[in-house]
DNA sequence: GTGAAAGCGCTAACAT
DNA sequence: ATGTTAGCGCTTTCAC
C-alpha cells in the first residue's frame, strides 16, 4: 500500500498536522522537526494523494482542453501542436491536461464533458472554433476559460490569438514586392474570424500599394478550407482568369489543393504562378515546390494559453485578456519574383 | 456552489446512503424513492465529485499515457494518432487520458511523472520505445501497464503491436512480384524490435522467392531512422551499387529522405528505381510521386490499447496479453513493375 | 512550534 | 427497503 500522511507522522513521531505543515513548508516549524519529517517522507517515498487533496482544496490540478472531433482528426497537425505546447507548459506549472473532443455539431441537448460536470478541472482551454451551444452551456460554470485561435464573446473570455491581419498583409506584400499585381485570394468558411482577417490583410496590402481590388480575383468556397476546396477554388479561379500570376491561399491545406490543380493543368509553380499559404503545417520538403507560407507559432499558442491559465488559477481570477502572437513570413520555393 | 449528495438527499427527503444507492442503481430500492431521488438529481444537476469518489474508491478514472518527448515532437503524426485512438476509446469507457512526456534520456535519478506518484492514474499506457530505467522504476507500482508499438519484458507486460514481419514480407513481396530482384533495404536503429522485424520480413521474402541476400544491398544507419538518415543511406547505397531497381525503406521518413537523394541525383522514381516505405504517415498527395507503403493502423493501436486497459481496470487484473494488429500494403506511385 | 479535531463528498458495511 | 456511521487522506482552524 502507498504511504499516507499518517505513516509519515508515525515514523517522524509528530502529528499529521505537522506533516502537512512541513509539506507546505509553513514558516513556524522548527528546523529540527522539519528535518525529521522530511526524512520520513523521503524514506517512505511519500506523495500526497491527488484525490484527497483535491477533495479538501476543491480543485483538481487539471486543465481541460477541448477540441471538436473534426479538428482533432485533421491531417494537418495544427491543433495537435497547440495541444503539445499546452501540455509542455502544464508540466512546468504542475498541471495536467485532460483532453477531450466534442461533436462539431454539439447542441444544447448534448451533455458536457464529464470532467466539467464532475468538477475535475480547474480551468478550460478551448482550441479552434466550437459550436455556440457549447459556449452557452459552459458559461454557467465558474472556472476560467481561455479560447485559442478563436475568440467568441471577446468581452467576456480570454483568448490567445494570432495576428491574422498582419499575416495576410505580409503574404500579400511579399507577392506585391515580388512584382505581382494579378494576385488572387482563395479561402473558405469566410465567417471564421481568422479567415476573414487574412482576407482583410490581403485587402489592406492592396490598398497600401495602390492596387485595385478585383472581386473576380477572390474565390471563396462555402465550407471548410481543405484540400478539395483548394482544388475547386483554383479551378474556378483559372477558368475565370487566365492571367493570374500569384495566389494567396487562406491556409496551407487549400494551397496544397490548388497546387494539385495547377500541376494537373500544366501551370508551372512558381514560373507560371506563385502561391503562398498560411499556417506552415506542410512539412517543408514534403511537397514540391516547397510552399512559401505564413508561419503560425502553434506550440507557442499552446504554451501562452497554459501560462495564462496557470496564472488565472493560481490567483483565482478570470479575465478577458488577449494575447496576440505575431506571425512570420516564410519564403520557400513556391513564390518567385517576376 | 455545486450540489453535493447532501443537497440531493435533502431535496428528496432521504438519506445520503439512499442517494448513493440510486446513483449506483442498486437493486433493492423501491421504484418510488428511486424516482424521487432521480428527480432531485435532475433538478439540481447533480454529479458526484470526482475527487471524493476517487478518495474512497482509491481510483482516479484516469489512464496515464507516456511518450518520450522526441517521439511526441516528431513531425510525422505516428504517436499522435495512437494517442488520438486511445483518447476516443477512453471516452467510450468513461476514462480520461493524462498525457505526459518523459525525457528520452530518462535515468534512474529522474522523478517519475507526478500522476504516478500521486496515484492519479489507474493504469499506464506507454507508447514507443522508452528508456529502460523508466520501465524499471514503474515496475514497482501496481497498476496495469500496456506497451504500444514496443514490447520490452514481454513475459510481464501486455502489448499492442503491429505485425512488422508481415509488413516487411508484404513490401518485399510486392517488389519481387513486380519483377524486381536488386532490392535494397534501408533502415536505422536496428536494435529496435520493430525495425529488426521489418528487416526480417525482407529476408523472409527473399528466401521464399529464392533470391540471394546480399549485404551490400542492406544499408543500416546507426541512429534514428529519420529523413536525413534516409538521404545518407541512399547516398551510400547508390555509391556502392549502380544497379538497384527498388528500395524497401524501414519507414516513410527515411523513404522521403531517400527520395530526396534520388531527385537530387537524377534518379527517376519509379522509372529508374521504385521505393516503398512503412507506416503510412506521409499524407498521400503531399509528396511526388505518392509513396507506396505499408499502412500501420495507428488509431486502432490506440483504441486497442485502451480497450485492453479498460478491461484490465474493470476486472482488476494485470496480464501480459499481446494484441497483434495486421498491416496493409498500400500501392501508390513510387513502385512500378519492370 | 505543535497537536487535536472538524470536515471536504462520497462509499459501503452494518443496523434497523 | 432505507438510514446510520465509519472511514478514505488531506487541509486548516483553533487550542495549548
Amino acid at each position: 500500500m502507498n504511504p499516507t500522511i499518517k505513516d509519515v507522522a508515525k515514523m517522524a513521531n509528530v502529528s499529521i498536522a505537522t506533516v502537512s505543515l512541513v509539506v507546505h513548508n509553513h514558516k513556524r516549524i522548527s528546523q529540527e522537526t522539519k528535518d525529521k519529517v522530511l526524512n520520513a517522507i523521503e524514506q517512505l517515498n511519500y506523495h500526497p494523494s491527488h484525490s484527497a487533496r483535491g477533495l479538501v482544496r476543491r480543485n483538481s490540478g487539471n486543465v481541460g482542453f477541448v477540441l471538436t472531433d473534426d479538428h482533432f482528426l485533421r491531417t494537418e497537425p495544427f491543433y495537435t501542436h497547440i495541444f503539445i505546447g499546452s501540455e509542455f507548459e502544464a508540466h512546468e506549472n504542475e498541471l495536467y491536461v485532460l483532453l477531450t473532443t466534442i461533436n462539431s455539431d454539439f447542441n444544447s441537448s448534448n451533455k458536457l464533458p464529464r470532467f466539467i460536470l464532475e468538477r475535475n478541472i480547474d480551468g478550460l482551454i478551448i482550441a479552434g472554433k466550437v459550436p455556440f451551444p457549447f459556449i452557452e452551456q459552459i458559461s454557467k460554470y465558474n472556472f476560467p476559460i481561455i479560447f485559442v485561435d478563436y475568440s467568441p464573446c471577446a468581452k467576456k473570455y480570454s483568448g490567445v490569438l494570432v495576428d491574422n491581419i498582419q499575416g495576410g498583409e505580409l503574404a500579400t506584400e511579399h507577392l506585391i514586392k515580388s512584382g505581382h499585381e494579378r494576385i488572387a485570394f482563395i479561402g473558405g468558411d469566410i465567417e471564421h474570424p481568422s479567415i476573414k482577417d487574412r482576407l482583410n490583410g490581403y485587402k489592406n496590402s492592396f490598398e497600401k500599394f495602390g492596387l485595385k481590388l478585383n472581386d473576380s480575383l477572390i474565390e471563396i468556397e462555402e465550407d471548410y478550407p481543405g484540400r478539395t476546396n483548394g482544388y475547386n477554388a483554383a479551378e474556378r479561379l483559372f477558368t475565370k482568369n487566365k492571367d493570374i500570376t500569384a495566389i494567396f491561399s487562406c491556409n496551407d491545406a487549400m494551397a496544397v489543393g490548388a497546387m494539385q490543380y495547377m500541376k494537373d493543368n500544366g501551370i508551372k509553380i512558381p514560373d507560371d504562378c506563385s502561391i503562398i499559404g498560411f499556417d506552415d503545417v506542410v512539412s517543408d520538403n514534403a511537397i514540391e515546390p516547397a510552399l512559401s507560407t505564413i508561419r503560425v507559432p502553434k506550440m507557442e499558442m499552446g504554451t501562452e494559453a497554459m501560462k495564462l491559465m496557470a496564472h488565472m488559477i493560481k490567483n483565482n481570477l478570470k479575465d478577458n485578456r488577449k494575447v496576440l502572437l505575431p506571425v512570420d513570413l516564410i519564403i520557400r520555393e513556391s513564390t518567385k519574383r517576376i
